[in-house]
DNA sequence: ATAGGTTTTGTCAAGCTTTTGTACAT
DNA sequence: ATGTACAAAAGCTTGACAAAACCTAT
């Protein structure tokens, strides 16, 4: 990430314009620099170890004192001069940090930060649901608990569902969104939800674990255009599989996450949408008539 | 969130005027700052204690004795910390004081809090255009500058353009948006616009000053459902009212803001829009079919 | 003009201006050349040979040490890798073509994309400028029209502002960045602020169109570090003219683009910044040491 | 506000090693 | 052409020092 090592302890003086004891001075007292050796031992400098000596005579230009600058080099973070800016890598890795230490506040600036710059699809898509995949493999290698996964999913939910504001108003087509009975996990729904939104659909959500009767009811007044079940586990399907051909008949039903796979399966005539919520919401949209005036 | 501890009291001096001496006794005596400390024991301030002093001084230089003056600045930052404060008025009070002082992050924060709390209609009709009007009335009375509009209109256009990402998107009505030709205030069509998309409408937008042929070229190749031309004042009318009912004949047309007024003063037949805009557009997308699948 | 395609010692040391030794001497310590041999054991190079010698020189001249110079010229594509491929062109051309169809979200994708693959700076100095510089050439050959331009700023600006959120925060120097009277085009004033903020500085914006006498209030208030006043157009400095040394007095005034080249030829004093926003940021971040509050 | 002591930080020096262009002998 | 030698330039480590900035307590 930094480049290679390519500059001695004399070219990185002249570049930065600080003497060569110094910047042995700052390594040697706060670590400023960890620079790879040579072998017979002479200090080699990366690029990005000159922007780091940068940083660092920018905060003492601002007044600061050394210690405390080269503090706020090393974490570049903290200084909230962060630009905001989308590394799909990186800022899942804070937003994986900062929900191991149960930290809300950072996790919402990140997601603060990235909602400021980029558009709400590709936080969903680039963001998110891969975020929440490696959440569920960590979960898997036991490398993240029960707790985390919680608290990182009613983080996320929050957000999901502030952004999801007024979402039931308007003029486009009507979408029923809700979770299969038994399925607690939300997040994949209201990321689809969220998706149809932005392109104009109007969404009627109703949640966890939502009973197929509330469904049809909640439809025979709305009379969506599409009804959109979800889960993640594909075993809820199975209990529900004999009702799906009646609602079928009489609204367009779409299966979403393991549920569509599942139904695949079992050779349901329903709509699966097995994929990434963004590109199904795109996909499903696509093929639904335009409104017009 | 009062930021990293990275003064030393020198540059706490510096910025704030305030002597170390004179620093110290108030730590002391009233527990203005509670500075951590380096490891040799020297002090470190966060820029929040910056913010604190100064607060401190403004009570000072309005003649309070000291001790009342650090009460206060601790109560004050309290305050602002426990009452995330939805009340209207006092949102768009906090909101004029950050501008008053130039403070673009503060202005920021209040908005993430607003739009966390409340849907963007509401945003938009309870604090945003009643900010606006209310910045208008002050500065006519002289008590805000036309520096504070400038920086006020600044932020919340970024913050509006910022909600509008994506807007172009999806299966709703379109919606060609434009300022009248002369015309540079945007706010106002911007608001409509947004609450036009929270209707599902899909927006094409232009921005200020956009000439009368612009705006019949590109209806020409979006066929917009509605064509919606702003001006604060109502005296952008005027320069193309005979223009006006021919653009009418092709596509719906409305005016909103100032424009809406002067228009229907002139006996002009198209779409007054005269009022709030969210209002308006709530009215305006009532009357449009909406969509169907 | 081609030469021989392979050469003797002498003659390679005569191309590339290394004493014979010292190109022995490279071969032997790192091993950068690996010639074949003529019968009578004489080396042989070849024209590749020669390239990798230049590349060797350059490096050297870039102020590296031998070791290192060697060790880069021999794995040249490793270096060059470190620069995600991102075709500026391809990119520019996308952009226009969804520009061409007032096509939004199909923009702001290809924005998403841009930010999640390069930083801001290039964005801006890569893509947006030119593509600015682009549109203004096609519309003056008749090729697009006001209301792509008109939509194309109205986007990149909603999107550049978004990356502004939080601009103002942080401890670095103060930047007061503004139109000058009369110029309406804000984008290179906002790509030059981001440049800067990019860089550490705090900016205040004012946007279009901002009176003196705005700028001199706010200055007064908060005490720039630098004050820039930017035009497209060369010809809103004159006006204005007569201006400038007082407030140049007091603070230290920048003028960019247009005006920059029009205040160089009125004698004027200011420092002018008529290059590339990031550039001239970079530049003046350089030349500007300290922040004072 | 002052006095007397401590911490922080940029700079310097001594003594030794590594690197590298050039020179020379075979 | 090869190998060795050499000396200047640039680095390394350890240790020390003094000015500036801070501390506490009176």
């Amino acid at each position: 990430v930094v480049g290679p090592s390519v500059f001695r302890i004399g070219e990185l003086s002249r570049r930065s314009g600080v003497s060569p004891e110094l910047l042995r001075a700052w390594e040697r007292r706060y670590g400023l620099l960890d620079p790879t050796r040579s072998k017979g031992g002479l200090r080699l400098y990366s690029p990005g170890d000159l922007d780091r000596v940068r940083t660092m005579q920018r905060y003492l230009d601002g007044g600061m004192a050394a210690a405390e600058a080269a503090t706020l080099a090393l974490r570049e973070e903290q200084l909230e001069r962060d630009v905001p800016r989308l590394d799909p890598e990186s800022v899942r890795r804070e937003l994986a940090a900062s929900v191991d230490a149960f930290d809300e506040s950072r996790a919402q600036g990140i997601l603060d930060n990235l909602l400021a710059a980029v558009t709400v699809d590709t936080v969903l898509s680039e963001v998110v649901m891969p975020f929440l995949r490696e959440l569920g493999d960590r979960w898997a290698r036991g490398e993240a608990s029960v707790a985390h996964e919680h608290f990182a999913s009613s983080v996320l939910r929050g957000r999901m569902l502030g952004l999801a504001r007024g979402w039931g108003r308007g003029v486009g087509p009507i979408a029923l969104v809700a979770c299969l009975p038994g399925e607690q996990h939300e997040l994949g729904a209201i990321a689809f939800a969220l998706a149809l939104r932005a392109r104009g659909w109007r969404i009627a959500y109703f949640g966890a674990d939502t009973p197929l009767d509330t469904v049809e009811q909640a439809a025979t007044q709305l009379e969506p255009s599409l009804i959109v079940l979800s889960s993640v586990s594909g075993e809820r399907v199975r209990p529900i599989a004999d009702r799906l051909p009646a609602l079928n008949r009489r609204w367009r039903v779409a299966l979403g996450g393991g549920a569509a796979r599942a139904a695949d399966a079992a050779g349901l005539e329903v709509l699966a949408l097995p994929g990434d919520p963004v590109e199904e919401a795109e996909r499903v949209s696509a093929s639904v008539p335009s409104a017009t005036a």
